[in-house]
DNA sequence: AGTTTATTGCCCACTGGTGTGCAAATATCG
DNA sequence: CGATATTTGCACACCAGTGGGCAATAAACT
């Protein structure tokens, strides 16, 4: 058999998919089950990574400017209201949900928690600020300190979002969002906001 | 030195233990990081169990008959409203939270997800009928479907649990409780319910 | 056509975790 | 004090995953 030569570039690009998709679902997946996945041999591997680590590393790069880029649409808008500004956040978010949900998992054990905990730090933070925000104007009603209720908060939207992969659920982050706002404790701006931009699923 | 015999019974219940934390931390943590955590040899632990798969089984088996215990309090009561019900159903769980943390810990690897759905299976059903009846009866006002959002409960407690054991935050079950009863957007009853039980800790 | 280049297949060595056998040490119990 | 039970230390074999060397192969480019 022995396929050589399929265009060169996508090979390291699909390696590094699947080893998203493997590590995601896996994180000890062995590299054997990354290549399969892949459509290569574990061999090939070593020839665009120089080993497990830098495997990894590639995908955490990945996954971390995909963070930024997204967090960048959020970080523009001037002094909103809290509840419009947790809202944007999470839907800013929701597509990268799936990369941020592998550094997490990539977290405890091939990556250094302190180096997972860098890359997420921007996004948490802003997500405190909010939440912090909110409750200081008396718009999020929850008397869980902004660290701890972020931390829910992102569990929470994660849960949502594995459900939607596993297909239990459907969501485009609208309703999601809108479970985090109810979650801080915002009810009347939530009826608020979805009135304004949300469409009308339910 | 060669220290032998402590009372004899203690170190399977030692070992167990240490089972439990090691595990929790790092469901990677070989047999030696657990020995050396229960203060013993490797060797001991091949004493008590007959192999990791036999410790972790064992493991399960006590988490699983807590969660149980834990399960039958809640079991009790006749028809109250949906709100208590819930609010009951958090503060008793809370408790055994570190349990349910080990269980989900251990699925994805060294049980089978399947045994591990099987054990927590009616503590799910327990909180997807009462956040059902809930949005039935009209007190929640989440647009979520109950199982989805009977995840998201549980991510965002187990976060909350979480913070706690960290030492970032404080709370022996009622603030988080609330948080529960704020999420699935039951304002009005969370206050109610507040006022009634709740040690005003704020 | 021929050359380049990526991929493959098979080899090997090394590491870390598991499971076990057996003799020695020692605390507890009678 | 002696018998018992348990823990320990050290031996070993075994397996899975990692990392890499090297020749063969076949697609892509000229």
């Amino acid at each position: 058999m022995t396929r050589p030569r399929r265009p060169a570039h996508p090979t390291r690009a699909r390696i590094l998919e699947a080893a998203g998709r493997e590590l995601g679902r896996d994180p000890d997946s062995s590299l054997t089950d990354i290549a399969e996945a892949a459509g290569v041999v574990r061999r090939t591997v070593y020839a665009h990574f120089a080993g497990r680590s830098a495997l990894v590393e590639g995908l955490a790069t990945e996954a971390a400017e995909a963070l930024r880029h997204a967090l960048a649409t959020v970080a523009a808008p001037g002094p909103d209201d809290a509840a419009t500004a947790l809202r944007r956040f999470v839907l800013a978010l929701w597509p990268v949900g799936d990369r941020y949900r592998i550094l997490l998992r990539l977290a405890p054990q091939d990556l250094g928690a302190a180096q997972v905990d860098e890359i997420l730090a921007p996004a948490r933070d802003m997500a405190t600020a909010i939440i912090e925000r909110g409750q200081r104007q008396g718009v999020f009603h929850t008397r869980i300190p902004p660290a701890p209720l972020g931390r829910a908060l992102e569990k929470l939207l994660l849960a949502l979002l594995d459900c939607v992969n596993a297909g239990t659920w459907s969501d485009d982050g609208t309703q999601s969002a809108r479970a985090a706002l109810i979650a801080v404790g915002a009810e009347g701006s939530a009826k608020r906001v979805t009135a304004g931009t949300a469409s009308p699923s339910a």
